[in-house]
DNA sequence: GAAAAATTTTAATCCGGATTAAAATAATGC
DNA sequence: GCATTATTTTAATCCGGATTAAAATTTTTC
């Protein structure tokens, strides 16, 4: 209930509930996964999850929230770094998927937005809106500068993210897999976009 | 219980039994998505659902069941109709979307299968491989032909696949965008694929 | 090293949706 | 129209996992 002095600790605890929660629910579902199975990960019971979170659907918010962060940053981080749009395009590829291969991840796929209350719903819609809008506008920007060949940026983004969105799915934490996956997807992902190849 | 006369009434009703369930799943996931969800939707009763199938696992087995057809249908007639590798894959592409966005759809995202009992686990699983392998094996053959640029078939394949994957989560059956898909994604899921493009 | 706060566990309870059985209604064959 | 079969509903029951409260343990503070 009261939380004040080792916050740190707390917060240390909690992300590492949240990495667990995120990997049951990408490999087992979210009706698939007990808060016994998220718990054990832990070498916790269930029940002390509680002390952390209101109750399962505060955890998938929160699971979501992160995921949610975590895209946003390689976003930011893309745009400060590339020079111009496919460039930032390859960066954010390349930044995202080395978090949800690597340390911090996995991150939990989106998947289950319609089982969160309603205003929880709400706000993580629109945290997702926002971000395929500024992906969306990267790729349009791509167009402008000619970096990028002209297309349904709508449809383009959609291809692309579905991609990136699909990956928690097959990837296990494997690695040697994740080197994989950050060296070849982002080139895989943005070589249709050069003005060089067209149908 | 017993049924030999009308099987093609029971058939029918089933397949659309399988039809409304498929929405239910994609749209809100399998825990969000009760049998009374799914009964509504064909103004029935939960309880009449049981009529059809031994039980709500059953119903995703069966969901799943279909997605793979559906799937390996799509790659034969693709097989069948395309001339290189490239082609193919174009055709297998346009084939699956124009399933997924039509009248037969919505097909279920087999996000869920993990919470299948073993058996069905294994077979569905092993369908879901063996559709992999296939494609996989395609984009081989089109290296092969020379109407595909050399790639690692198995992280290209997996991009793919996933992006393909994840329509269903974004489309819910707005034909105007339907028709969008079909036209516009075979291109953009390939176009990376050509010899021309490369990084 | 004792008191206070933080964290976890134990041991219930609770609840919604899955499931079932029996009854009711609709369809079909003759 | 009547008997039989097919289909759906009504009205329980059932059950597993979420949730809660109180107790136990661990950690921190001084």
């Amino acid at each position: 209930m009261a939380r004040k002095a080792s916050e740190t600790r707390w917060e240390l605890q909690k992300d590492r509930m949240l990495r667990a929660a995120a990997r049951c629910f990408n490999e087992k579902g979210y009706s698939g996964s007990s808060l016994k199975d998220v718990a054990n990960i832990l070498g916790l019971t269930d029940a002390a999850l509680y002390y952390y979170v209101r109750n399962k659907e505060e955890l998938v918010y929160l699971c979501y929230l992160r995921a949610g962060d975590v895209g946003r940053e390689a976003l930011d981080r893309a745009i400060g770094d590339g020079r111009d749009g496919l460039d930032i395009v390859r960066r954010y590829l390349r930044y995202h998927l080395e978090v949800m291969t690597g340390e911090r991840g996995p991150i939990a796929i989106m998947s289950e937005i319609p089982s969160l209350k309603p205003d929880h719903r709400e706000e993580i819609l629109e945290i997702s809106r926002r971000h395929s809008a500024r992906f969306e506008a990267l790729l349009e920007r791509g167009i402008e500068d000619g970096s990028i060949a002209p297309c349904n940026v709508r449809m383009t983004g959609n291809a692309i993210m579905g991609s990136l969105n699909w990956v928690p799915k097959w990837f296990h934490g494997d690695a040697a897999v994740g080197e994989k996956i950050v060296r070849e997807f982002p080139a895989i992902l943005s070589a249709g976009l050069e003005p060089g190849a067209r149908r």
